[in-house]
RNA sequence: GCCUCGAUGGCGGAAUUGGUAGACGCGCUGGAUUCAAAAUCCAGUUCUUUCGGGAGUGUGGGUUCGAUUCCCACUCGAGGUACCA
């Protein structure tokens, strides 16, 4: 009874298919338990040994959590959606749904190989219509959708709509692009269909607008930033520049402080918690804006739009009185900014500021209206006062007088009165970006420190600000710094550059003027882009100071900021800054935020690094979206019309004028009356050249889905991947709910990993999933790593050329060995015990020529099938598979040359494969180097899981991956190290053989043979439990070679042992339980269950140690009390050999753990 | 630079609350079996030693009767991230 395993695993892996065994039902007495694995890309390289490791991992806890009486769902499916097979569809024509078919089929077949209990029924596949219709149903409700920030949820842009039409605006507190505008409900019943669908746009959850993107030429495509990596595309290394596209965005912004809190309700990896943190990029702090002053006589901007500033040439004379004025308000003026500041009206006033050579009382710039109240002194300068008012006006400025009385007396007529006028002003264009510079701090408990502004050179008011005499250097710096990619501009930190324009900006605290300067050391794309410089407070204000000679004032107590920036927060104490000297960073943060909104200048704020994720892509291969244009304007298709089905395309490559790969497609326009795609020649003629005629045809949206969007929910669908109707019936998701644990890559922190949350926020919020993080728990685990084999190329120089030079190659050992004699005569000059010219002699290379032998060696990849276990190459095999290398020789471990032919008849197994090592070759083995490096193709270190199944069968593979080492850790492959593993499953099987036949005996165990199962089920579920599951493979080891040892062969032992090892190695199990007797599958038996009492023992074997150290053991009964054991102790007669006749200062005894002597 | 994780024999790794360091496996050495090989079985395998023992978990310190485990400083390695104001 030889144990079979290639019979036995293809007979169980037919009958659970059959059977249907691993199909989960979506109702059932037990309780419900969901383990997903991260679906692949069914790439055309096939499965190596590392990808199924995840899958192995999670496949042990499914079939465990079985045995524990779980309804346990474990589906699989694939990502099939992506580039690779596109690039192939553009090289050789073929389809991409072909290829990625064929791909699939290969997946399969080796996951079956591997014996997993995937639920297939549940099968889903990114790329399948009938999948993506759901993705594409998703995208729709996203797009009818807005985040209301009060109710701190998406909403129905409905809603929004009827909100806009009863008031307007201005109560609205959404998430949305930052140049919206006020509108009133009467502007907005006013506005064409057209625009109001433009400003619906600036709200929806997904939205179209022109955004910087990260371009990739070579891809013809657009990248998220996660696909980035140091600053080239991740696929294919390509470069990416900065680009200005119309593309479809997700507003996951709006869920950045939902996507933090939530990481403290999931028991995920901290790094990857830590690494979506970082992402988010959460950062406290305010939003400051600075005057911008007018530009000294003489060297006015030649750019006219500078006219939206305000103020004139004698304005910073009259600042300082208008700071004072501020500081002391009239009463009536505190009554009435009280209000205006409180933002009551949906205005931005701003007090006792400066107008052309004028301080006004109250100003809102947007809308130009000027609120003076007047005090007594102003009844004797009426004319004054028109005077001024006409000046007022003609610069475009209504003004509005009121008696001080007024507003003391009825502020509420004041109020209404201003209302009016602010409802009569025209619509804003927001509030001229021209005159102030605003900036994002984190640190604005050290604006007094500000010493000069730096904007980013892409920042728009560089135009409008710089002086004349700054014009050209200006520039010449933008023009540079635009050219330079975003590689260079990353690779070179160092260098500091930047330039002044001359313009000056007003401190809103000292009033000082403060220089702006340009420097790309400030991004575009993050806060504001531009930055309040404080030197002494922050690293690269302060390099960017030291270097241009520019101010650095010293805001900290005690603190010597003369070589570098002082940025410990913790120990700050705030000193020279009028209100805050003294204050500790924390009091100053708020203290400081208090009265930058007091003064009306900012106000506190959160910002996020985190980016809206855009979600077009310029590919063939994705779902396409469910969108047509009208007008230039999106229109979503009606979800009953789904799905919007890939059309067919005569080539996979962008347009000749440079429109996705879905401009190649011909039926591709959208019919509102029949409902269906139609041909593109059918398009209604206003959307094609102007005309008017609209027959209610228009053309489809190009562009495809990025690849995470078919990843973003697949774990859902999952729970009711076979309903037409439905994207998840409430019955199923009522019942999974969610992941409860979840195994994959950490290569997905920061993309699927995020969106995917990002989406079950949102259809959470919609009342379509039940819960807001869809995985409890989620285990990274490590990557397989291969070992790569070289040989070892001998570089001598021996100035033949190169035709006639003969290859040789150096064993390992010997190449040490050569190298290691090298130094040793260099530094010595010893003798030399391997001589590298007696071995080239041997070689027959001539010695005569002038030769440096102790030349370099080249190491030259080997295919790793083609060594041992032993390092051993095979030396045949490998001139074989490289016939430039057939002329080879090779010189072994014992430094022999080594015969280049084989002894016939020797080195050939019968199946023809040719195992020639080491004996056959002269008595010397030549011996490769082994190196530890990523498994690839490029590296012929890639190990594939059908060959081990193979020859050792998948319990084999499955008992293996698992022993490698901790599931989250990365550990080398090594195919040797397997024979262990599979001797374990020849011993296991052995226990169940009696005389060569199986049989077990029905005789009552003894106490040793249950205490061996019963410590292996504690230790067993434990690991499990713990993820552990290297350590309980040692386990099974331990449990059958003391079971071997005992000679146990008995059923009440025998059959639980088949249980606890199902898990790990299904095929063997299934095949002793049916073996044993039973007729039911064995992965739906319940596990073994542990009783401590066949644990207990009633001595131990003490060890005894000397300050610390183990010297000896002793036998003691457990009963013993301290005491006695110290008596004991002390009387053997080691004790006393070790003490010597010294007398111990103490004696530790902890009973049944240790003794400690002291002395 | 920052964040995270890690460092234990020739190799992968074990030691769950501080209590016998090196479980289990690979590899290696020797032996048995065999005509021979494969397979199997047995013994040994951290280093060192004057065979009593001694040293030893990246380095240096500390806490403790006792540290791979806790604390401090450092070195090296892996992964992530990067001018984020």
């Amino acid at each position: 009874m030889e144990y079979n395993f290639r019979k036995i695993e293809a007979d169980w892996q037919k009958y659970w298919a059959k059977n249907q065994t691993f199909k989960a039902e979506n109702k059932s007495d037990k309780p419900k338990f969901y383990v997903l694995d991260m679906f692949p890309y069914p790439s055309g390289a096939g499965l190596h040994v590392g990808h199924p490791l995840g899958y192995i991992a999670s496949d042990i806890y499914a079939r465990y959590k079985r045995h524990k009486g779980f309804n346990v769902m474990h589906p699989q499916g694939y990502d099939s959606f992506g580039l690779p097979a596109e690039q192939y569809a553009i090289q050789t024509g073929q389809h991409p749904a072909i290829t990625t078919e064929a791909n699939i089929k290969t997946y399969r077949r080796q996951l079956d190989k591997i014996g997993f209990s995937f639920d297939w029924s549940r099968e889903i596949r990114t790329s399948d219509p009938n999948y993506y219709k759901w993705t594409q149903w998703i995208f729709i409700q996203l797009f009818e959708s807005y985040y209301c920030k009060d109710a701190d949820k998406a909403r129905p842009i409905s809603e929004l709509k009827e909100v806009f039409s009863l008031e307007g605006n201005k109560n609205i507190n959404a998430a949305c692009d930052d140049d919206v505008t006020i509108f009133s409900a009467e502007d907005w019943n006013n506005y064409s269909e057209e625009e109001k669908q433009k400003i619906l746009l600036k709200y929806r959850l997904t939205f179209l607008s022109e955004t910087q993107v990260n371009w990739c030429p070579q891809l013809g495509t657009v990248l998220a930033n996660d696909e980035i990596v140091n600053g080239v595309s991740e696929r294919g290394g390509y470069p990416v520049i900065r680009k200005k596209m119309m593309q479809w965005s997700m507003r996951i912004t709006a869920y950045a402080q939902r996507l933090l809190d939530g990481l403290d309700k999931i028991d995920w990896p901290q790094p990857l918690k830590d690494s979506q943190t970082y992402w988010i990029g959460r950062s406290e702090g305010a939003m400051v804006s600075f005057p911008i002053l007018p530009f000294p006589k003489g060297e006015e901007n030649s750019s006219q739009e500078f006219g939206y500033m305000t103020g004139r040439n004698n304005s910073h004379l009259l600042l300082e009185k208008a700071k004072e004025m501020r500081a002391n308000p009239t009463e009536a003026e505190a009554v009435l900014w009280a209000s205006l500041k409180s933002k009551k009206l949906d205005c931005k006033f701003r007090q006792q500021h400066l107008i052309d050579d004028f301080i006004v009382d109250f100003v809102c710039l947007s809308k130009k209206i000027i609120i003076e109240v007047d005090g007594k002194i102003h009844d004797t300068q009426v004319e004054k006062d028109a005077e001024r008012t006409k000046i007022l006006e003609n610069l475009g400025y209504k003004v509005l007088r009121f008696k001080n009385e007024e507003a003391l007396g009825d502020l509420n007529k004041v109020l209404l009165e201003i209302k009016e006028e602010l409802e009569k002003a025209p619509l804003s264009i927001g509030e001229g970006p021209g005159e102030r510079i605003d900036v994002f701090t984190t640190r604005p408990d050290t604006i007094f420190g500000v010493s000069f502004m730096t904007l980013a050179p892409e920042h728009e008011l560089v135009t409008k600000i710089t002086t004349s005499a700054q014009k050209d250097k200006v520039e010449a710096y933008v023009k540079a710094t635009s050219k330079r990619s975003e590689l260079e501009r990353m690779a070179d930190v160092k260098t500091i550059s930047g330039v002044f324009t001359g313009a000056y900006a007003l401190h809103p605290f000292t009033g000082k003027k403060i220089p702006i300067w340009i420097g790309d050391y400030v991004l575009a794309g993050y806060g504001t882009g531009a930055v309040m410089a404080v030197p002494c407070g922050d690293e690269r204000d302060y390099a960017f100071a030291k270097h241009f000679g520019l101010d650095i004032p010293n805001i900290f107590e005690n603190v010597d900021i003369s070589t570098e920036a002082f940025i410990d927060k913790g120990t700050t104490v705030i000193a020279n800054s009028d209100f805050l000297n003294g204050l500790s960073y924390k009091k100053a943060m708020k203290r400081v935020i208090f009265e930058i909104e007091q003064k009306g200048f900012g106000y506190g704020k959160i910002n996020y690094r985190l980016r809206d994720a855009v979600f077009s892509r310029q590919r063939y291969w994705g779902e396409p979206f469910p969108v047509y244009y009208k007008n230039g304007l999106p229109q979503m298709i009606d979800s009953k019309y789904l799905p919007i089905v890939l059309p067919k395309v005569e080539k996979y490559l962008p347009t000749e004028d440079g429109k996705p790969p879905l401009g190649n497609a011909t039926v591709w326009a959208w019919d509102v009356n029949k409902n269906e795609v139609v041909s593109n020649e059918l398009v209604t003629l206003s959307e094609v050249e102007g005309s008017h005629q609209d027959n209610g045809i228009y053309p489809l949206e190009l562009n495809t889905m990025p690849g995470w969007a078919g990843s973003s929910s697949y774990f859902n669908r999952y729970m009711d991947a076979n309903n037409p109707d439905e994207f998840v019936s409430k019955e199923a998701v009522n019942y999974w709910r969610d992941v409860d644990l979840y195994i994959g890559g950490s290569e997905h922190a920061t993309g699927h990993l995020l969106y995917s949350r990002f989406w079950q926020k949102f259809l959470f919020d919609k009342g379509i999933l039940p819960v807001d993080e869809y995985a409890k728990k989620l285990i990274n685990q490590g990557m397989i790593t291969g070992t790569s084999a070289f040989a070892y190329r001998w570089e001598y120089n021996n100035h033949e050329d190169d035709k006639t030079k003969k290859i040789i190659f150096v064993s390992k050992p010997t190449m040490d060995k050569i190298i290691a004699e090298r130094s040793t005569i260099e530094k010595a000059g010893k003798e030399v015990k391997i001589d590298p010219t007696e071995l080239l002699r041997q070689t027959e290379i001539s010695k005569s020529k002038e030769t440096n032998i102790w030349s370099n060696f080249t190491p030259i990849h080997v295919d790793v099938s083609l060594v041992n276990s032993s390092d051993e190459l095979d030396i045949e095999g490998f001139k074989k598979w490289r016939p430039e290398f057939k002329n080879a020789e090779f010189i072994g471990e014992n430094g022999k040359i080594l015969s280049p032919t084989l002894s016939k008849g020797k080195g050939v197994n019968s199946e023809n494969k040719v195992l020639p090592f080491g004996e056959d070759l002269g008595g010397d083995k030549y011996i490769v180097g082994r190196e530890v490096e990523k498994m690839s193709k490029s590296k012929y270190n890639v190990v594939n899981p059908d060959a081990i199944c193979e020859e050792y069968g998948a319990d084999s593979l499955r008992l293996f991956e698992m022993f490698l080492g901790p599931l989250e850790q990365s550990k080398p492959w090594k195919t040797s190290g397997i024979s262990g593993v599979f001797s374990f499953l020849k011993k296991l099987w052995k226990l169940y053989i009696v005389n060569n036949e199986f049989s077990v005996s029905d005789e009552e165990p003894t106490k040793e043979e249950l205490k061996t199962l019963h410590k292996t089920i504690k230790k067993v579920e434990e690991d499990i439990e713990n993820f552990s599951f290297n350590t309980s493979v040692s386990t099974f080891m331990i449990a059958v070679n003391e079971l071997t040892a005992l000679k146990c062969n008995k059923r009440v032992i025998l059959e639980p042992l088949a249980i606890i090892i199902e898990p790990y190695a299904p095929h063997i199990s299934e095949e002793l339980w049916r073996k044993l007797g039973h007729t039911e599958s064995i992965s739906k038996v319940d596990f073994p269950i542990f009783n401590a009492t066949y644990l207990v023992e009633s001595s131990k074997e003490y060890p005894i140690s000397f300050n610390g150290k183990m010297r000896f053991k002793m036998e003691l009964p457990l009963d013993m009390s301290k005491e006695q054991i110290e008596k004991a102790v002390m009387a053997h007669k080691k004790t006393q050999a070790q003490l010597q006749g010294r007398t111990p200062k103490k004696v530790i005894v902890v009973p049944g753990k240790i003794v400690n002597i002291v002395g």
